[in-house]
RNA sequence: GUGGGCGUAGCUCAGCUGGUUAGAGUGCCAGGUUGUGGCCCUGGAGGUCGUGGGUUCGAUCCCCAUCGCUCACCCCA
């Protein structure tokens, strides 16, 4: 028996380079939430698994083939969460967040899962952050989550999206559409790829953003949702418009977004970026009015997004939007021989819990292989205890940019690393 | 699930129509001053050529299978 020794497929493993880029954009997550006036939630990574089966619909492809389930020693079937909002819902009603007049403004920040072929920009793990609305059927609540995505992105130096925009009704006027739909699509239906001949009947909303170009001519005439809406969502995609063209958002309506999940309603969103290659999509969202009452709470409107987080790395590093990141020592320590380490390695410790990034040889390593490490590591400076310095109670401070060099006393070098330094 | 591309040193890749001990760059280690980095020079370590089979006097190279990676379709963030 061989031990594998490569992450599973659709894995990957984030190395130290890497990962400071990540803390980075963790934090730029969290500072606009904060701003936004969003709580961070901390859901578990999986669920008992009927809570994906109802909450994001059992004719998804998600729930159909994606899904890693598997049963726990209880025989509960148990599954590894594909996406967040189905949890972050399931503990607003666990925890009675709703309620009366109550709203829950939340955001989550994590690894999901989900079965797939991995290709650029898609993982079998992958990090999500996204947030949701509980609460409130206000066009405002839908205005501000788009607001809050795009501006996330703005800030971050990415400043040509495509944001599309639309509305694919509620239970009262979707149905009706979608009969006109089927009336016009129906007599074509031999014309279609295979695909779309198996959606016509299953979800015939989803024929819209086919990409087969046959299809898509199929569609060219046919009525739009927009125009069949009912008042109440007629009069929600307006007001949605008005607020979002009052914040200078410059979206666009796009009639033939729908999205993959069961559970929207009305507003529907994505916001793309054109680099991306296939999998283009940086975040999509919408309204779900009707998820929370069939996850067993009490009727309770809602909306939100999910935005990769891999997606997102890949553009900033093709566009080389990611900042420095400085993780440079401050200071390196070079020990000879055994009495020089032991005063070096305490003062090590000690310049560290004052707050200045030290580092020193561990190996024993010469002067010049140290010299060596130190410039590789970046230091700024270079402190060597030898022989002599240790009997003078004294350090060589060498300045690794210029090469300047000189002896302090080892009492002094506080002051002397106030002076030279400044802490990151 | 379907289709394309690719598996040679830690990393990026050469390897001409099959021919001796498989190479380069970079990285790593050591040396070129007795206690000093970057540039330069020298040396060294490191490879079951993804795996298994076949063709052949002989395979990293050709054929088959298999595994892995990757891109695309589908779908999605």
């Amino acid at each position: 028996m061989i031990m594998k020794t490569h992450a599973p497929k659709g894995t990957y493993d984030l190395l130290p380079e890497n990962a400071s880029r990540w803390r980075y954009l963790e934090n730029q997550i969290h500072k606009i939430f904060r701003e936004y006036g969003f709580g961070e939630v901390r859901t578990p990574i999986f669920e008992h698994t009927e809570l994906f089966q109802r909450g994001i619909g059992e004719t998804t492809d998600i729930v159909e083939k994606e899904m890693f389930t598997f049963s726990d020693r209880g025989d509960r079937s148990i599954t590894l969460r594909p996406e967040g909002t189905a949890s972050v819902v399931r503990a607003f009603i666990e925890h009675n967040l709703a309620g009366p007049g109550a709203m829950a403004k939340l955001y989550y920040l994590g690894p999901m899962f989900r079965c797939e072929a991995p290709q650029a920009g898609r993982f079998r793990q992958f990090v999500q952050f996204g947030a949701e609305t509980l609460g409130s059927n206000d066009p405002r609540v839908d205005a501000e989550i788009i607001a809050l995505a795009v501006n996330f992105y703005r800030r971050l130096g990415i400043d040509d999206l495509d944001i599309n925009l639309n509305s694919i009704g509620c239970p009262q006027c979707r149905p009706a559409y979608r009969q006109r739909l089927l009336e016009h699509l129906k007599p074509r239906a031999a014309q279609m790829c295979p695909n779309c001949q198996r959606r016509l009947e299953r979800n015939p909303l989803r024929l819209l953003d086919c990409k087969n170009t046959t299809c898509q001519q199929l569609t060219v005439d046919i009525p739009l949702i927009t125009e069949t809406l009912c008042d109440d969502c007629g009069s929600h995609f307006e007001k949605l418009r008005q607020l979002l063209d009052s914040t200078g958002i410059n979206y666009r309506i796009n009639p033939r977004l729908v999205r993959g999940f069961d559970y929207y309603t009305k507003t529907v969103f994505e916001i793309l970026a054109g680099d991306l290659g296939a999998q283009n999509a940086l975040c999509g969202g919408g309204r779900y009015d009707g998820l929370v009452e069939m996850c067993g709470g009490k009727p309770t409107p809602g909306i939100g997004f999910a935005a990769g987080m891999e997606r997102l790395m890949m553009v900033l590093e093709a566009r080389q939007l990611l900042p420095e990141i400085d993780d440079r020592p401050h200071l390196y320590l070079a020990p000879l021989g055994e009495e020089a380490q032991q005063i070096i390695f305490p003062l090590c410790i000690r310049l560290r819990e004052s707050g200045w990034i030290v580092e020193t040889d561990l190996q024993g390593k010469s002067l010049k292989a140290q010299m060596k490490v130190a410039d590789k590591l970046g230091a700024r400076l270079t402190g060597v205890i030898g022989e002599d310095e240790y009997r003078a109670g004294k350090i060589l401070m060498r300045n690794m940019e210029t090469g300047e060099q000189e002896l302090i006393d080892l009492a002094a070098l506080d002051e002397y690393l106030e002076k030279v330094l400044r802490r990151r």
